[in-house]
DNA sequence: TGGGCATGATAGTCCCGCTCTATCAGCTCG
DNA sequence: CGAGCTGATAGAGCGGGACTATCATGCCCA
């Protein structure tokens, strides 16, 4: 059997479809083809069901997918580790985060850059399903998620902080000046809300259904910015984390005030999945995160 | 990269020695050789200490050590799992267990064959520090040990039964009738005792200290049979698991008491590494026990 | 119904690299 | 100093993985 032969079938199982698999593999779709009827042949089983094209795996396919899925992430870790154990740690990190919890990566990235000129970085804006999923299938090194909302299964986890709900209006609004706004007041605004397929909507919804309410979002984005940009704009109100207004301060014109009645709080935390043997990309942050905690270095 | 230099390495390593490992492997011993330099060149770091013979790893190859050793490890996985999947449930399950726990195996793994024509057992006597490294290194699908004396890292456990402690004598012996003796009254008994690498005697050890006593043993020996052998022999008492004298019953002429002074218990369960995908063989193992001993079919 | 496109399999060829046997070189020990 | 053990080197054979070019089939749309 042949390493590259699992890559085929995982390239495969992820893209379905042969030409894009064989380009993800850099190699012609003819030495894809020909690489996973060999793997067939060895391993004496069908894995890919064949019409005039692709239609997924067979069970056995499945089952080998998800073991060449696990030995394809080895191998790249046993060749990331020898590269940091040569260069010193090089090589790139890839982390998951949730948007609202985006202002506090740099907290950890700053601290994780500074003497370390070979590490690179891939921060990327995921919901907490693709992070989750992600983690699974080895294409993240680390996430940054919610601990305690839906639960996640075969992964250590470290808290970073809290996340607090704040309703964003513009100064000039009724609520304008409140110190504190409850989520009944708030759902009776014109509210602009992220999608629902982020886990902070899902999370929203909920509070407000416990409060009996049951808000009707003019507008629905997956970003942030844009939410703050349509509070800006006057659409209407918006409910962020409190991580998100503080790294700039809250723009000028607006106010924010903290949601209450209920008075929620959720867990922000750093989540890896548990390797052995532990990959030392991953336990530098690991460690790093310990120490800042220990040492307060972390906000809230 | 390939797979079988992964192996290779593993097989050097665990060999220490370059003919025996390509034995292991084999293949010839200029075979090893070329392809641990290929996988040196490859990976573009020196794995091995060349000297006139073997002379260990660098600590490059130690890490890749423990990543091939996982990789090796999965991929006999993936080919076994899809052997079971074509033949139904086919190949070889290693357990591991401690001596005092022999006893009960069996109460496991008749319902497991049973009705599994293809299903192979290894069961190893091992002590609880074999087992512990035995998962590690993916020598071993599953281990019954102490769960909760010293604790093990890194693995899933499910208990079977609690282990108690017995003083084993012959019937003619001062304590021979008596309903229960304290650990005080058997230290100062002759005692045939298990070896000290054994968990089951540092236990022994632990309890007696806590009761002030420090038993000098008369005899020693790593096998459990050996011990009861030299009590019928008139050698001395012994400290035997509950477990132990359970299929056969107590043999003639001897007599066991509770020892009490404390009334110590050990729990003693299955323990197998989380791996992930889990590999069919052993989710049938857990599946199994977990069922029986829902069902109230294990002992104690 | 037929042309164009997308998709994956086949054919033919090249050559890398894995494996073997045979042999060499250096150290250890009697 | 010679025998034995250990690992490296040399040279030959061949399997299989990679490429380009082409084919077969299905689908969509005119």
């Amino acid at each position: 059997m042949q390493i590259a032969q699992l890559r085929y079938l995982v390239a495969l199982a992820r893209e379905r479809h042969f030409g894009r698999a064989a380009e993800a593999c850099h190699v012609s779709q003819p030495t894809l083809s020909a690489g996973l009827q060999r793997l067939e042949e060895e391993l004496g089983a069908r894995l890919v069901l064949r019409g005039r094209r692709f239609e997924g795996l067979t069970a056995e396919g499945e089952r080998v997918f998800a073991w060449a899925q696990r030995i394809a992430a080895d191998v790249d870790g046993l060749q990331v580790d020898l590269r940091a154990m040569r260069d010193g740690l090089t090589g790139r990190l890839r982390i998951g985060a949730i948007p609202t919890s985006l202002p506090v990566v740099s907290s950890l990235s700053a601290p994780l850059c500074a003497g370390r000129p070979g590490l690179e970085l891939s921060v990327l804006s995921m919901s907490s399903r693709e992070i989750e999923q992600g983690l699974r299938q080895a294409e993240l090194d680390a996430g940054i998620t919610y601990l305690d909302n839906e639960p996640l299964s075969g992964v250590r986890t470290l808290r970073l902080y809290r996340e607090r709900y704040l309703l964003l209006t513009t100064a000039d609004e009724p609520l304008g000046q409140s110190p504190e706004v409850t989520w009944q007041e708030a759902a009776a605004r014109r509210l602009c809300l992220l999608s629902p397929d982020m886990q902070n909507r899902r999370i929203v919804d909920s509070i407000m259904r416990e409060a009996g309410a049951a808000p009707r979002p003019v507008l629905e984005t997956n970003s942030i910015s844009t939410l703050v940009d349509h509070v800006r704009a006057g659409v209407g109100c918006a409910i962020v984390a409190q991580s998100w207004l503080r790294p700039p301060g809250l723009p000028a014109g607006l106010h924010a005030a903290p949601l209450v009645e209920p008075r929620r709080e959720h867990a922000i935390g750093l989540v890896w999945r548990e390797r052995e043997p532990e990959p030392l990309l991953a336990r530098t942050l690991i460690t790093l995160v310990r120490r800042l905690r220990r040492e307060g270095l972390l906000p809230e």
